[in-house]
DNA sequence: ACCTGAACACCGTTCAAGT
DNA sequence: ACCTGAACACCGTTCAAGT
């Protein structure tokens, strides 16, 4: 009786925390592709089977890491800012390096409405700093919506060349080939699209599509502002 | 992949042209997640090894699908506008529709650049707008990049929302129950957000969706024709 | 309460063999 | 040239059984 261990609390080896930290690692490593129950339960020296004692299903288990991530847009730092511009631009611009920094979250967007806690959160700011902009209740959420979609659809864009660039990046000397004489093609038949070179061949620098985004952002913002300013002139 | 000739025909009875019709109506009845390489073989009659004969994957196979899809995408119509504001809304409407019939196709947007014949064919049309609008060669492909943006952002958060609409259709009564209690929460801790109607609760009414993202598109077309009359001024 | 072990039904892909 | 048949290595999920 003197040697039998005090019972104590089985100490457990999984949470959805630490199961949570675990998806988004391999996540972020391998992609969607590479995101297994197995894999994930291998990491935490565990059996598949028993993640299910903690999460419902797979796809539960990336919302979980969905909105983990979301986390990650710093809030705080715009919130303090006096113009309501430069506010709405830095949180916009932290959303952005945060789905950038985790790719795999952004086709996960137009399947299942975001409404983690920190998602919410970052949502009810965005409005904040547009209310206190001056921007009305009837036009606060159609802005935020299309802030919103110019943000997600600027990463869709830039995680989708990315993505291509990576391929490029494994690609064999005949694979290369093929794409040369398929970008000849494209500018042949479409001249206008050969021009534009940012759309066919873009650069590999952070802050040109930083400053892109920008651009495209402040149009944006410009065009709200003078809708609010004079609602009849369209 | 686009350069490489489709096999000569004889009599099979398979084709790429064969194949993809079938996928895009797996994809179109299932979704994403209800594609497989045996279900497709399955409705041709065929076994699943013989589909590797005339495509290399089923990555291929879904990108092939991906760009038939683009090809409804009807931009006749809008070519033959005179007014180039009202063109450019036109096709982005058209694009934006095509895209909503296919809900699938959103998600592999950031995936993988879209570089199908009819997906380029779009872009040049867009610039032929835009250039004929009096943007000069600088800020072209600065302004279709926002615009394909904000149409792209758009169904990403419309088709969301969509589906979480028809999943809501399929829970039983206790789900619902939560989902209640749910919104309850948000309206507590975030008031904005609350009376942002539309964010928490938008109507199941496809105009209403339709004259927010014309709203949206406007003012980005504001924005970017302000800044082509006068950069100087921001 | 929490996890194991083993099973089930399904995958994408390959490839020798047939025609 | 085009397709079959069968196999391989991997899935998500379930669940009785253990502790």
């Amino acid at each position: 009786m003197w040697l039998r261990p005090e019972r104590r609390v089985r100490d457990r080896r999984l949470s959805r925390e630490r199961i949570v930290r675990v998806v988004v690692e391999v996540l972020d490593a391998e992609g969607h592709d590479g995101l297994s129950m197995r894999r994930v339960a291998e990491r935490l020296g565990v059996t598949p089977g028993s993640l299910y004692w903690h999460v419902a299903t797979k796809d539960e288990m990336v919302e979980l890491a969905l909105d983990a991530v979301l986390g990650e847009v710093d809030i705080a730092a715009a919130e303090r800012m006096a113009d309501w511009r430069q506010a709405l631009l830095t949180v916009a611009q932290a959303h952005r390096a945060v789905m950038l920094r985790h790719r795999w979250m952004i086709p996960l967007l137009s399947t299942r409405r975001t409404l983690g806690p920190n998602a919410l959160r970052a949502a009810e700011h965005t409005l904040r700093v547009l209310s206190r902009a001056g921007f009305d209740e009837d036009m606060l959420d159609a802005a935020l919506s299309a802030l919103n979609q110019l943000v997600v659809g600027a990463v869709v864009f830039e995680s989708a060349w990315r993505e291509g660039a990576e391929a490029a990046g494994r690609a064999d000397d005949h694979q290369r080939e093929e794409a040369a004489e398929f970008a000849r093609r494209i500018g042949e038949r479409h001249p206008l699209l050969a021009a534009a070179r940012f759309a066919t061949d873009p650069p590999d620098r952070e802050d040109v599509w930083a400053d892109r985004f920008a651009f495209g952002f402040g149009c944006l913002l410009n065009g709200l502002e003078a809708y609010r300013s004079a609602p009849e002139t369209r």
